[in-house]
DNA sequence: ATTCTATGTTCGTCATAATGAACATCGTTC
DNA sequence: GAACGATGTTCATTATGACGAACATAGAAT
């Protein structure tokens, strides 16, 4: 089933590319010459815009009007550390999780990240089509985009857009995770 | 330029797509569940209505939403008889004017049509992608789709879709015209 | 000519979208 | 910790889009 209301379409499509403006609810809605209470509403689904509102809001937000009524694409993969597709028998003593192929035309960069509790680490956004892997070796980490960030424990993997604004914070002291850098070249 | 009102495109793009169907604006407003008087004012460009009206609308009309909000292409071409680039030098005895060129892919199918008055020969639509082209030979004619008809004198060439309802109707005895039926095949 | 049915328009009323102030929360700074 | 700024939320009020009846007009049928 695929039948969204075009309230439920807006509401994520204004949130969707909202954050991914690295905007504020309140610094779009002025920027807009809108109320905030309205961007609020619709943003949460409530209210029925008019289309002076739809227009205000997509001129500001610098994408065409039809984008604001596409569906979001999730563009993330998480891999539980319990699951993924195994390689290696049952019995042996190593095994090998595929976490993700390496598409040709794209270049990758590994990075080992440390992180402690309290400093939440903020990325500015990357070039556009730039994808992260983040795998948690040590500790607790909440990692991704703004609007879709992930609570990741020890094995865990995430994939997430990196052209946008995207966290790192640790919820454990000595947490300690892999970044891999996807961009296309 | 180019910047028109989400207003304007709106009130052209449903006008264009209701002529299309061959729907009345009573028709179209009960189908959709909305006023009459609601549909009026969009037409003409007044009001600024809500995504839940437009969502009816593009329902009801069977058109993607985007469709709502693309500018309407003229898609006909009218050349009168004292107009058009002609072929041979002035002193000749015969002149040519090219009206249209044969675009490859292309069929074509010729008629002539006989008319008198009183009577408005409306035809059903074509598949989809087909033209017609008229030349008035005899007499006066109102030829066209219903959303735009031109008034033809004899020599006047008159190009249009005609892939939604069309119209020929006579103003003077003995009207006689040309048609070519253009069809992808 | 007269009625009847369809067309699209205009208007007063009502429902509701948009507003702005007040509010609650969280981080940051002094 | 207190004060501050920025976040997004909730509410009353106001502006306005949607409605439906009445209207004007045109064609067709009687």
């Amino acid at each position: 089933m695929d039948s969204m209301t075009p309230n439920d379409l807006i509401a994520n499509a204004i949130q969707r590319e909202r954050s991914r403006k690295g905007l504020s609810l309140s610094a779009l809605a002025s920027r807009a010459g809108l109320a905030k209470s309205t961007l609020s509403q619709l943003e949460s689904g409530k209210g029925n815009p008019s289309i002076e509102t739809l227009w205000a809001i997509a001129e500001t937000l610098d994408v065409t009007f039809s984008t604001l009524f596409e569906v979001s694409k999730p563009d993330v993969s998480l891999i539980r550390a319990d699951e993924g597709a195994r390689l290696g028998s049952d019995h042996a003593t190593f095994q090998t999780t595929l976490l993700a192929n390496c598409p040709t035309g794209t270049r990758r960069d590994v990075y080992r990240v440390d992180l402690e509790p309290g400093s939440t680490r903020k990325s500015t956004p990357h070039p556009a089509g730039t994808f992260e892997h983040a795998v948690v070796c040590v500790g607790q980490a909440r990692v991704g985009p703004l609007e879709a960030t992930e609570m990741l424990n020890a094995g865990d993997y995430y994939r997430y857009p990196a052209d946008r604004p995207h966290v790192y914070e640790a919820m454990e002291p000595g947490t300690q995770l892999i970044v891999v850098m996807e961009t296309r070249d």
